[in-house]
DNA sequence: GAATCAATTTGTCCAGGACAAAAGGTGGCG
DNA sequence: CGCCACCTTTTGTCCTGGACAAATTGATTC
């Protein structure tokens, strides 16, 4: 494939950055960014340093700025914005450069010394501080590689897959078995799976019966699974690059048909900044409160 | 959440049957159907029967038919259609009476004895016995129960998990290590991954290297890691549901830029009906077939 | 049977208008 | 000072109807 393809199509535009076609009409009509070229069927052609921008501006929108502020920065000055948001640094150095040198690994694609090497540090540390001081720090990592380029697709898939088998190796290992009974899953649109192990992780380590329905449910099929399984907490994990609005709403619509007596919980990165508090769901911002609010729980529902 | 909601916003029908708003548009212009109804804006409100019709009309399209042809039948000859073109049946008669006791506990939304009785049969028949004769029968079972509304939403994701739960953990237990370097992964659009595990699973109980990168790889990024990780084969994994024809377009792009010495493989229900037969691809139809498809390539390149 | 060319089918794009929902701002009131 | 109700601006999504290129089919010839 021409990697170095300069120029795209309206559709490739849409799938590569989110923006729905009718969007990126309506912005170069009002604000005359973007402004693509035309081929000679006058169809719109996208540079790739216009799609670059529009996809900064699509992530700042998603954590709620407002085009008409951000569509006349350059694109430097959004990713500076988008950086202020997001990273800061990881402040424990032990942590850091533990999580250095796997990345490193990964960069040189050598899957399975990452492998064995994310297994012997799991041994070492046990799984709740392998989730909280290096899993949690590394994504934060790769995330912000990612934006810098430094990181390309392959790269950030094959971590996840290692991540993935390290983690569901070791929670299948875990007992659980005693209450609450938790029911994991995410948001239709939310793909990212990471979150979800690590929370369940983190509470099976408690000895919570954890049920996971992997990524994208449909609300309605949330609210049934949770009733008809008899659970008492539904857990709901939001990645970085979720649009804080839509999983304020998600939350909102759940709490309201979900009965009285099942908690609903939400984690991640994209509630982390701006915590939303919504009447009954508990955010919980750093995947270390996992076990803060699972006893909580316990106290309150186990006199 | 309404689930009897009896009527779907132009943008709820894309994104529930995957057909495009200006493809849905230009239907109803040019041959009467979808016919929706309009609310008081003049929106177009879709009755769920058209939506189930439409459903059924991008999964035959996508097979390769023509929607000419398929637009003035009804949802019952379509339903009729789609059967033929799809599942014939268990054979083994045990396979079948074992997949329908495990499919129970599934339908009774218990997940530890699903799983406990899953890592049993595992125990019992070996890896690659499990995936051929429990796992691929059962995945054809679900996917036509699917089909027929017996099986929900929650339920086809609990079964999923679980059996990448199991299927991680046994690929993970075998070692692997040796020739060839197999790199297994779906093109973009496929987010099935039970198919990929199976491949894996094959392939390392037979002592191949195998990196998964998971789901979801754009063509450009797949060929840059093929290279960059000294990889023998390519291993593609297509879903029922994924589109032939853009199988094919991806296999036969793929195949042209990635170099003459990597083998390219692609598997899968989506390839098993109209077996396509591209130039320099393996299409494996059955997953019984890629231990064969190993031994052949060993063969070949080992002298 | 294979290959070439024309006709048809089909999906995607475009322009520009309209409007509702969301967000932000303002002022009064407790 | 905080809170609520109301108004203005911003923003995204939907609409119509036209155009055309790409894919597919069918006809004709070799």
């Amino acid at each position: 494939m021409q990697k170095q393809q300069s120029t795209f199509s309206i559709a490739a535009v849409e799938r590569d950055t989110g923006l729905p076609k009718d969007t990126l009409r309506m912005w170069e009509r009002r604000y005359g960014f973007p402004q693509p070229e035309r081929d000679s069927n006058d169809e719109r052609l996208y540079p790739a340093d216009q799609v670059d921008k529009l996809r900064l501006l699509k992530r700042l929108i998603d954590q709620g700025m407002r085009p008409g502020k951000l569509i006349m920065a350059s694109a430097d000055e959004l990713a500076r914005l988008l950086e202020n948001h997001q990273p800061k640094g990881i402040e424990c150095p032990a942590a850091a450069s533990r999580c250095s040198s796997l990345i490193e690994l990964l960069r040189l694609h050598r899957a399975d010394e990452l492998r064995r090497a994310l297994q012997q540090v799991l041994l070492k540390q046990g799984l709740q501080e392998f989730v909280t001081s290096t899993i949690a720090p590394m994504n934060q990592m790769i995330g912000s590689a990612w934006l810098r380029g430094e990181i390309d697709v392959a790269e950030e898939h094959l971590y996840t897959e290692q991540v993935q088998n390290i983690l569901r190796n070791a929670i299948s290992a875990q007992g659980g078995g005693s209450r609450p009974r938790v029911l994991l899953t995410t948001l239709p649109d939310e793909l990212h799976v990471l979150g979800l192990l690590m929370a369940e992780a983190m509470l099976v380590s408690e000895g919570a019966t954890c049920v996971s329905l992997g990524t994208q449910m449909p609300l309605a099929d949330i609210d049934a699974a949770a009733q008809a399984g008899g659970f008492d907490i539904v857990a709901l994990s939001f990645s970085a690059a979720f649009p804080a609005r839509q999983a304020i709403d998600g939350l909102t619509a759940l709490r309201q048909t979900l009965p009285a007596n099942i908690s609903l919980w939400a984690g991640g990165r994209a509630l982390a900044e701006r915590k939303p508090g919504i009447a009954g769901v508990s955010i919980i911002t750093d995947i270390a409160d996992a076990t803060g609010a699972l006893e909580e729980w316990r106290n309150k529902n186990l006199q």
